[in-house]
RNA sequence: GCCCCCAUCGUCUAGUGGCCUAGGACGCCGGCCUCUCACGCCGGAAACAGGGGUUCGAGUCCCCUUGGGGGCGCCA
């Protein structure tokens, strides 16, 4: 029997979530789940310089909200720092690493001469063999890892395959700053090994890193995890999608009116298939996550086909729900507060007008706006197509009808289209002749749902206000 | 420049040597439905990057070319 599933998402704090990191997180916590295992977050916060409280808010925020949950507290790789500087030290007294007395200066013009001779850019190990006694007076050292330099060293990916590095190709990458402070590639490797890490799902821009890691992990005498490294998300022009490429944070994508579920749904579908399904409920994509069902191509991200999926997931949505998505959603929308008290007050009326609303909407910001008529004051405020309709005939039309609706009784959509069609049978017109004066009086638009039905969500005193409104 | 990875319709993908006359989805085009716009339904155009092999048989295996991507920090 296998040990439990361990695996763990591990952004660095220096911005919001964004898309590619939610799909990485979204991959360990689908595998996570599938395997009756659990996921850890970490926070990459070793670089104090970059480090901000307001970025780790913002990443526990969009996890959240994608609904993708992990186990205990968020583990911060700073506070651990003293734990990775021992292990450094452990390194240089068993001669697995050495002090390195190189300014940055110096690296910087190693890299330098290098790129322009056009030769391999690493460090060239000048104090690997060197003797501590020639050390420059003043210069604090950093320690470097004494990675092997022959040979090769493997890394054995569940999604990349067998991937082969020369050990020549990898130079001796610094574990502890000048300062003391360790760096990524080490911190990394502890924290996986003491938070019990058996998989590590992350993009395949870490995958020389999986191999320098694997070193360390070997020199240390310590298991290498189950390497899994996804392929990237690539904006429209093909590069990879990074916070300063393109790269947006999920707070946007809630913003723009996108559904939790439905993002978890178009995420999921970037780079990883089950057969033809492309609509599938969270429960199902659990069930049937697999790593070998993932692809080693790149994918782009497409947003129509993201607000296709949305629309679906909003139609599906039953009425209730959705008016509490709309709840949820309106604080990130851009309707000002009075209007969103509105749409608390009338959340009856909201959840009548769902149904017509609902197949119109592709994102909440659609369907918000679609909803805006029912709480409009009047007069109500016409938008340039709905004043042509009215002023082109529209208000006679009105005109004849209104004496028709006021001995309405019968406020229903079968009774009302009864009625309606009546008239423009008598009057030999055709419907949409009325109903088209019809919409622009009673929502200020020339797009709604049925106008009968907009009769009925509106009342019959505000319909008729409405048309009276708009009676020459 | 060096190392690594990738390559099916515009996009996301199915395809694991014969079931492929290459399937689905989005988008696009046309039609139906119809009080508007949608939704829904029906139909259509649209791809195995190129070249060599291997094999009775290659989208599927191998090699090369081309194209794309990633990495090469006292960042993560």
């Amino acid at each position: 029997m296998s040990p439990p599933v361990v695996t763990r998402f591990a952004p660095s704090p220096t911005g919001y979530l964004h898309i590619g990191g939610a799909r990485t997180a979204l991959f360990n916590w689908l595998y996570a789940k599938a395997n009756g295992g659990q996921m850890l977050l970490r926070i990459e916060d070793t670089d104090r310089d970059r480090y901000s409280d307001e970025a780790v808010e913002a990443i526990l925020d969009g996890l959240t909200w994608l609904g993708l949950d992990w186990s205990g507290d968020a583990f911060s790789q700073y506070a651990h720092g003293e734990r990775h500087r021992e292990i450094a030290l452990q390194l240089l007294a068993e001669g697995k690493a050495y002090k390195c007395y190189c300014s940055p200066g110096e690296l910087t013009a190693m890299r330098e001469a290098a790129r322009a001779e056009g030769r391999p850019i690493r460090y060239d190990g000048t104090w690997r063999d060197r003797d501590e006694a020639e050390a420059p007076d003043g210069i604090a050292p950093v320690i470097r890892f004494k990675a092997p330099q022959d040979g090769e060293t493997v890394v054995d990916d569940q999604v990349q395959g067998r991937v082969v590095y020369q050990n020549k190709e990898l130079d001796d990458l610094i574990i502890l700053r000048s300062d003391g402070s360790p760096t990524y590639n080490l911190s990394v490797v502890v924290d996986d090994h003491d938070m019990g890490v058996t998989h590590i799902v992350r993009g395949v821009d870490h995958l020389t890193n999986a191999a320098r890691q694997s070193q360390i992990y070997l020199a240390l005498g310590w298991q290498v995890p189950v390497m899994v490294h996804i392929p990237l998300i690539h904006g429209p022009d093909g590069a990879k999608l990074s916070k300063r490429h393109g790269a947006l944070g999920v707070d946007a994508y809630r913003a723009m009116g996108y559904l939790p579920d439905a993002m978890r749904n178009y995420l999921a579908r970037l780079g990883w298939s089950h057969g033809d399904d492309e609509v599938f409920s969270t429960e199902q994509m659990i069930e049937w996550f697999s790593l070998d069902a993932i692809g080693k191509a790149p994918a782009r991200f497409d947003f129509a086909k993201l607000e296709n999926l949305n629309g679906i997931y909003i139609r599906n949505t039953a009425d209730d729900e959705l008016a509490d998505a709309i709840d949820s959603f309106l604080p990130y929308s851009e309707m000002d507060a009075a209007t969103v008290a509105k749409f608390h007050a009338g959340r009856e009326q909201l959840i009548g007008a769902l149904a017509g609303l609902k197949a119109r909407a592709r994102t909440m910001i659609e369907l918000v706006n679609g909803a805006a008529f029912l709480f409009a004051e009047r007069p109500l405020k016409l938008d340039e197509k709905a004043a042509g309709i009215l002023n082109d005939g529209g208000r006679e039309v009105l005109g004849q009808l209104i004496g028709e609706l006021d001995n309405q009784a019968d406020w229903t959509t079968e009774a009302l289209e009864e009625k309606v069609k009546a008239f423009a049978e008598a009057q030999d017109i055709k419907l949409g002749k009325i109903a088209q004066p019809l919409r622009a009086a009673l929502t200020g638009t020339t797009v709604s749902p049925g106008i009968f039905d907009v009769l009925v969500v509106l009342g019959r005193d505000e319909s008729l206000g409405r048309i009276r409104d708009n009676i020459s």
